[in-house]
DNA sequence: GTCTCATGGACAT
DNA sequence: TGTCCCTGAGACG
């Protein structure tokens, strides 16, 4: 699924182009229509993220949930002020930049400029919120449900710090919350009670990036190696809002192969404002089998709590 | 066409 | 710890 940083991007989003405006809140394909007949007709106050949760508040004092999990996404078309919209969500393959509308696809006449209202729905389309100026449509998401305010509250209250909010105390909170437990680190991560909004590509990244034993149990980490973890989460989740990509690893191993070049070229990859392709994106993640970026070893994966892990068993050892 | 896999999580055991 | 649900794309035949 798309991680925390796609989830904010998506708040920003439907903040950018829906708020302050009616919508028409349908469910084509069947399956969320007494929550959206709660919803349908009223104005959109604000989104929100939280995690990898999604809040779309409405002026009734009712709130559209939608957590996307592993397949949901969203797809976006209108007018001018959708130009810079897109689609965000599963399935994409990992690392794949999001998929802007084309213009012609969305709603668009054949003149190319007035707003000919949202296409038929194609698929299973769990929800299309429709408003003067452009469309949305949700499929294959985990969590789709119209909810009062006490509930969102009981929600957001099951939920970690989440490193894009990064309010006063988070670092502290997220310290105490892996201190207090024997779990693997590794395992602590994914645990959005601990800390909300990373997923399976962050985890392995971050901890590559601290160089830590992803078997260390939470307690095993002191409070300083804790606080550091928690800054670098920030700062690349912070980085994929910026980018809408997961990219962990720094200029110096943007360049072909992937090793890591002299400085010099990693000043030029960045002046040149080039992102990294592809396989040169993360350090460990899907790497398993392939030499480490940094000391060659072999990347090594296995399966934690029914997640593949990745790591580099020289560089992260404890 | 069929199979497998994927950035997740709830629930049962 | 295992099972199930959700959807679509790519590999394979």
């Amino acid at each position: 699924m798309p991680e925390g940083h796609s989830v904010r991007r998506l708040a920003r989003q439907f903040g950018d182009v829906f708020t302050g405006r009616q919508l028409s809140v349908s469910s084509p394909q069947g399956r969320f229509s007494a929550g959206a007949a709660l919803l349908d007709g009223h104005t959109l106050l604000a989104a929100e993220a939280h995690g990898k949760h999604l809040f779309l508040h409405f002026d009734n004092a009712l709130v559209l949930h939608v957590h996307l999990g592993l397949y949901g996404a969203w797809s976006f078309g209108g007018d001018s002020t959708f130009a810079g919209s897109s689609s965000i969500g599963a399935p994409r393959r990992v690392g794949e930049e999001e998929t802007f509308a084309e213009a012609d696809e969305d709603g668009y006449d054949d003149g190319g400029n007035a707003y000919a209202g949202p296409p038929p729905p194609v698929g299973a389309v769990r929800v299309r919120l429709a408003s003067s100026n452009g469309w949305a449509d949700l499929r294959g998401a985990t969590t789709c449900e119209t909810v009062t305010l006490a509930e969102t509250d009981g929600i957001l209250a099951r939920l970690g710090p989440d490193p894009l909010v990064n309010r006063r105390g988070d670092a502290g909170r997220f310290a105490a919350n892996l201190q207090s437990r024997k779990t693997p680190v590794a395992a602590l991560l994914m645990d959005q009670k601990i800390i909300a909004g990373v997923g399976n590509v962050y985890r392995a990244e971050v901890l590559f990036r601290r160089r830590l034993d992803p078997w260390l149990p939470g307690g095993d980490l002191t409070d300083g190696e804790a606080r550091k973890l928690w800054r670098d989460v920030v700062s690349v989740m912070n980085d994929g809002v910026a980018d809408g990509r997961i990219i962990t690893t720094t200029p110096r191993y943007w360049s072909g192969n992937g090793k890591r070049t002299t400085p010099a070229a990693a000043l030029s990859a960045m002046k040149s404002g080039t992102f990294p392709a592809r396989d040169n994106a993360h350090f460990v993640y899907k790497r398993d089998g392939l030499p480490c970026r940094v000391c060659g070893t072999t990347v090594l994966i296995a399966e934690l709590v029914g997640r593949k892990l990745y790591w580099c068993p020289y560089c992260q050892q404890s």
